[in-house]
DNA sequence: CACACGTGGTC
DNA sequence: TGACCAAGTGT
């Protein structure tokens, strides 16, 4: 059985703080459900604001994006990063319009199968585009979770068995109910029990947060690995899409080449971003967003 | 299952 | 100042 002490601290306190993102309000489509979805993986909220709302005034259907050739998406992706959701996005609009008619579908396994959406995206826009009950998954909630429940400052680097177990455990039992409890504990994660410095004073479950009563113990898991930058084939990727990204059209090899000196790694990079989609080679030395 | 995949802000 | 972090997915 749900538990109810914590239910009802969450959801008055997401009820109180709840951020007004365009993506929440009652009007937001599920496309405008979705798009948020697809931009906000691994990408902040404040930095998606302003590429989403001009997205949507400018594609306000799947149909419409599916309409476009790929190249425009990824130019309107503009520097929220990993530019391969945009092409995931765009390839699923054509599949939305080719097998959904048009309307994003509001079932898990339907949404699974589009491109770009996993696990917790398929349960999120089930959840906060349709109300449905779904486990939603995120790096946020299992924050909030593996603390107030599990005792541990940080979640395992993959999802556990028993996490995914605890968490289904927790969700309310109507769809009303757990939609809303998915994005509370969401939000709590995102403004209060944050990953560094959470500020537990203003937690509505401090009083029940296993992670403080303990003391707030140090991580104790497996190291995470921080993210290496400098000099890797994702910095030449992002330069030389960068170069695409602000030309009006196909640009010159030798465009390319001044914005990424190691020869070797610039042409591998080039040819692993013609063989992901996200530039053509359009004739010998010139290149162009597909 | 570990790793690749962008970008920019924060403490 | 640099390490860590931000609503993951695909392979």
């Amino acid at each position: 059985m749900p538990d109810s002490t914590l239910h009802e601290p969450v959801l008055d306190w997401y009820d109180e703080h709840a951020r007004d993102l365009p993506w929440r309000r009652p009007e937001a489509s599920p496309w405008s459900v979705l798009v948020s979805e697809l931009m906000l993986q691994q990408t902040p909220v404040v930095r998606v604001l302003p590429v989403h709302a001009a997205w949507l005034e400018r594609w306000p259907t799947p149909a419409a994006l599916a309409a476009e050739p790929v190249g425009e998406a990824v130019r309107a992706w503009g520097r929220l990063g990993y530019p391969r959701r945009a092409l995931r996005l765009h390839a699923a609009a054509v599949a939305i319009t080719e097998r959904h008619d048009g309307l994003v579908p509001d079932d898990h396994g339907a949404l699974l199968a589009l491109p770009g959406v996993g696990d917790y995206t398929a349960a999120a826009v089930a959840s906060f585009a349709f109300g449905r009950r779904h486990v939603v998954l995120d790096t946020n909630v299992r924050r909030v979770l593996g603390r107030v429940v599990g005792g541990a400052e940080h979640p395992r680097p993959s999802v556990t068995k028993a996490e995914r177990e605890e968490a289904a455990l927790l969700v309310p039992d109507d769809d009303a109910t757990a939609a809303t409890w998915a994005v509370a504990v969401m939000e709590l994660g995102a403004l209060v029990c944050t990953a560094a410095g959470p500020r537990c004073e203003e937690c509505p479950v401090a009083d029940q947060c296993a992670w403080r009563a303990a003391g707030y113990p140090a991580y104790d898991g497996p190291a995470r690995r921080a993210q290496a930058w400098d000099g890797t084939d994702r910095q030449c990727r992002g330069r030389l899409m960068a170069v695409l990204r602000d030309a009006d059209g196909p640009v010159r090899r030798s465009a390319l080449d001044a914005a990424w000196g190691p020869e070797a790694q610039r042409l591998r990079c080039l040819a692993a971003l013609v063989a992901d989609g996200l530039l053509v080679h359009v004739a010998e030395d010139v290149y162009a967003l597909p």
